[in-house]
RNA sequence: GGGCCAGUAGCUCAGUUGGCAGAGCACCGGACUUUUAAUCCGGGUGUCGGAGGUUCGAUUCCUCCCUGGCUCACCA
């Protein structure tokens, strides 16, 4: 018996024994099909056609309907239940004269749960209720389980993410996230589709986890006998796409990280990157602003959030700072990046930032940058010029030692996208690797590894870029108010249930 | 991994200053031909997260463990 609910021996059992009656009396408890294909009504489709019926009237259509029984109020010889389906619900009368006292009873037979097929004359009830006036129906799938409580309905968080079809069954508010998430990357395709970008799949299983600093999941290849590395990110390929002539690529898809699990970090979770020939991060900036608004009001109709009751608006020009005037303006000195490195880490260890070694004044700024400043952006800010220490896939700054063409949105103090200006020099980005070897040497397991590939690659002439990335489970928690990243992602990780695997 | 909080029926939750375990819904039986949390009558279906300990007696007190949430650290 498992530990959260649905293992109710009592419960389950009687409803096996409903289905052994059912099965003895030659029914088919899991039918293959149910009516002509397509011609099934859907509840939503009735609201709209039949929103002018009369209270107390009928239609004269016919209609059939399939879904899964989720009310019933039994009134003797009439019987009201409510059907659901994709698009919500409709409410069926089964009435003793239309059905038969065969039918009539064979309907009482059922459980709440179980999936049926019905089919009967449109009506609105006397109360005001559309409904079906049921001649026939069939059950079409068995429930042995009983569902979640009907007035509280299903509130425990486990078992809702753990379950996540009980979760959608039972909660309207659950289904309206997935499926504004479903429309965000929608939009987000069509966005990138109509502006001449194709959309392409690159390796997830990688052979050196290039492309963001991470620490990467370790699988192994039988056959080849070699350990291969899930992607922390698809950019080195994609960037070699740019190499073999393509101007406007980009890959919505999954990345996965071998770090912590919190509200806000899922070890898989959805990353759009794209990259375009011959523009640089300027550009970028527009067009990320373009794309954000664009979807975001193709989803919700406007430009306007909500973030635990604070209200963003998307509309109007967006700030623009630098990392380090940003720095400056919140630690109330003016930093900048030609501090010699102890200076900088006394200013970290005052603001209870730690420096390991190795950390140069790049990697102190960003990181008193990311404790001291991100989380108080609240209106939406292009943070510009990081570090070139943190960014080693990304073009130098001229005139800016030490920085980078790179740049952020923070939206609500969230990290919503990251883009920048394409290193496209290989000879600037082994040394770039070589040093980040050298960090990895050190011990820093989040260092990126060198590429040789990759470099090999670059050395062929890759097209001047620009290149972003947006985080789709931020953007549908900045996009549906969730907190949680397990609200916006349909099945997220969870520790196995009971401590250990249940794979055999 | 650290800190704080939580775990009681299928679901949402009460409760026991240590003495036979409670409600609503769900479920089972009965009445009822227009309800929508239907109503009415009857029925409690449970390893009180787990294992030890204290005690005449532990769901309650103590210890450890498991699971989950929030939070901090790492990150997107």
């Amino acid at each position: 018996m498992d530990a959260h609910g649905g293992g109710s021996g009592e419960l389950i059992q009687a409803r096996r024994l409903k289905l052994e009656k059912y099965l003895a009396e030659g029914g088919e408890p899991y039918m293959s099909s149910y009516g002509k294909p397509g011609e099934l009504a859907l509840s939503g489709d009735l609201h709209s056609e039949f929103g002018g019926l009369e209270p107390g009237s009928s239609s004269g259509s016919t209609v059939a309907v399939a879904g899964r029984l989720m009310a019933v109020r039994s009134h003797g010889k009439a019987t009201f239940a409510d059907l659901q389906d994709s698009r919500g619900r409709i409410q069926l009368l089964l009435r003793e004269d239309g059905l038969g006292k065969d039918g009539y009873k064979a309907f009482g037979g059922l459980d709440i749960g179980d999936i049926i097929g019905a089919s009967g004359e449109v009506i609105r009830s006397r109360r005001g209720e559309l409904s079906v006036a049921v001649d026939s129906f069939r059950l079409l799938s068995k429930s042995l389980r009983p569902l979640p409580e009907k007035w509280h309905g299903l509130k425990d968080h486990e078992i809702r993410f753990r379950r996540r079809y009980l979760d959608l069954m039972m909660n309207l508010e659950a289904r309206q996230v997935l499926e504004n998430r479903v429309a965000l990357i929608r939009e987000i395709r069509r966005f990138l589709d109509d502006r001449g970008f194709i959309e392409v799949e690159t390796p997830m299983l990688q052979q050196v986890p290039g492309g963001a600093t991470a620490r990467p999941f370790v699988t192994h290849h039988n056959a080849l006998g070699m350990d291969l590395y899930l992607r922390v990110a698809p950019e080195l390929y994609l960037k070699r796409l740019l190499v073999a002539g393509y101007d406007r690529v980009y890959e919505l898809n999954r990345n996965f990280r071998n770090e912590g699990i919190s509200s806000r970090h899922n070890p898989e979770f959805t990353m759009l990157e794209a990259y375009q020939a011959f523009v640089d991060y300027r550009y970028l900036m527009e067009f990320l602003r373009d794309m954000i608004t664009t979807v975001v009001e193709a989803v919700r109709g406007d430009t306007e959030l909500e973030v635990d009751g604070e209200k963003i608006s998307l509309a109007g020009p967006w700030k623009k700072v630098t990392m380090v005037g940003a720095l400056s303006e919140y630690a109330g000195v003016e930093v900048d990046i030609s501090w010699e490195t102890p200076r900088l880490a006394e200013l970290a260890s005052r603001h209870d930032v730690e420096v390991p070694g190795g950390a140069g004044p790049g990697w102190i700024i960003a990181e008193l940058y990311e404790k001291l400043v991100e989380h108080k952006l609240r209106e939406p800010t292009f943070v510009l010029d990081y570090p070139e220490e943190i960014s080693p896939l990304a073009r130098r700054k001229p005139d800016s030692p030490g920085f980078t063409e790179r740049f952020e949105i923070l939206i609500a103090g969230q990290e919503i996208a990251n883009a920048f200006s394409e290193l496209t020099d290989p000879v600037d980005q082994r040394e770039r690797f070589e040093r980040q070897a050298g960090k990895r040497a050190a011990g820093d397991e989040e260092a990126h590894p060198v590429d040789e590939e990759y470099l090999r690659a670059l050395e062929y002439g890759m097209p001047p870029a620009g290149g972003l990335g947006v985080g789709i489970d931020r953007l549908a928690m900045l996009l549906t108010g969730c907190k949680n990243i397990r609200d916006v992602i349909i099945f997220p990780h969870l520790r196995p249930e009971g401590g250990r695997s249940q794979w055999i």
